[in-house]
DNA sequence: AACTATTTATAAGA
DNA sequence: TTCTTATAAATAGTT
């Protein structure tokens, strides 16, 4: 249909090629259309040009989804189902270890012992003697590190500090440096050197929440006694 | 393009409609042909008839999944990626859930204490000292309940062993009936009444692995000491 | 984008 | 559905 009859294989030329395909296109979305109205079906045509532009028609009433999904259901062609059905076995699959994880904490809690007989009371009783004991052991390496640092933390400082006592003992010599040594080095030795004797008793009973922490180390105001 | 011009609008014989449909489908299916090897463009065309008849084309070297899936990109709709990017979070979400349950469990445990300062240490200590506590609450209730069905079976046989030592005595002195009475019924209070005097040892010491358990109760061979 | 000679599609009828 | 055929519609090559 034109001047002359056309071979149908790939126009090589592509400006030709891009024209036809304008032409071309034009016709046959109204096809599409007519097909729609005068013949009452659903269509669907999608069309991308070599160059990719896109160009589509769905007739009215009708919606793309709708149409692969019915296009689905009459090919058995599977476009998604199987992918979203093992999404969804995935989904439950999780819940269920998502459940029985839940479970497990509320029995290690002490929660929902109720169809437990003997046995398994008495497995759970000692998986929670051999955790508490473990977490003890913990508690105490930590409490020790701590306090071990601690120590070390006091010893530099009370070294600065008699540096600074050596220090200002020299300059005392000299009178231009006019405030009073004594005092401050009586505020030093009423605290500091008393604490590092007894290091232990410092960490878990010397510091009481309403006290200001010593040299600024975080402690926290927490129940620490050694249960 | 025929023997006359029609209106574009639904044609209301379903003959007529029907006829049309099959002559235009031929047709449009040519003209989506010729589109893709001319200009060498990916078309998918799909039709369904009033009748719900499927009729489709999709060019060479393309497939359905593609060119929808290359349409919602164009276009931006978002169909089916919706719903699966809402699952995809799903599954990540529930990962992460169970991922913190694990480390729960794992912290309950006694296990990757690492991080923990002596404030968390404590209150984890705490926590499990709860656990434990109510666990053997709960071991004890089991057990004395199971004790007390012992005993209620002991009482019971028991009843059901004097009345018929009662009905034997009554037989006895009809001498129709000839075998040692005496023998049986010492054969009974050599063991029953004598385990009924002191239930509670019964339950967790008599019985031993490598003995018949007497009565048929199901009590496991395990270990139930009191801890 | 418009023109137009020609091909193609198809409406109506069989 | 398919064939026929007159005619409408589409479009290739041109401007």
């Amino acid at each position: 249909m034109g001047r002359g009859k056309i071979e149908i294989k790939k126009i090589e030329n592509p400006t030709n090629r891009q024209v036809t395909y304008s032409k071309r296109r034009v016709g046959i979305l109204k096809k599409a259309k007519e097909l729609t109205v005068l013949c009452d079906a659903q269509v669907s045509l999608i069309m991308f040009s070599s160059t990719g532009k896109l160009a589509d028609y769905c007739s009215p009433s009708t919606d793309i989804k709708g149409i692969y999904e019915r296009y689905q259901v009459v090919t058995g062609m599977d476009l998604w189902n199987a992918q979203y059905e093992r999404m969804q076995n995935t989904l439950k699959h999780l819940n269920e270890i998502n459940q029985n994880l839940r479970k497990e904490i509320r029995r290690r809690k002490g929660e929902e012992l109720e169809g437990m007989d003997i046995k398994q009371l008495r497995g759970l009783e000692q998986t929670l003697e051999e955790s508490l004991r473990i977490v003890r052991h913990r508690k105490y390496h930590v409490i020790a590190t701590q306090t071990d640092t601690y120590k070390k933390k006091l010893k530099s400082t009370r070294e600065t500090y008699r540096a600074l006592i050596h220090e200002l003992d020299m300059k005392e010599e000299n009178p231009n440096y006019g405030f009073n040594v004594e005092n401050q080095s009586r505020i030093y030795e009423n605290s500091i050197p008393m604490v590092n004797e007894c290091p232990q008793m410092f960490s878990f009973r010397v510091v009481h929440p309403n006290q200001p922490n010593l040299l600024g180390l975080g402690y926290e105001s927490h129940d620490l006694s050694l249960a």
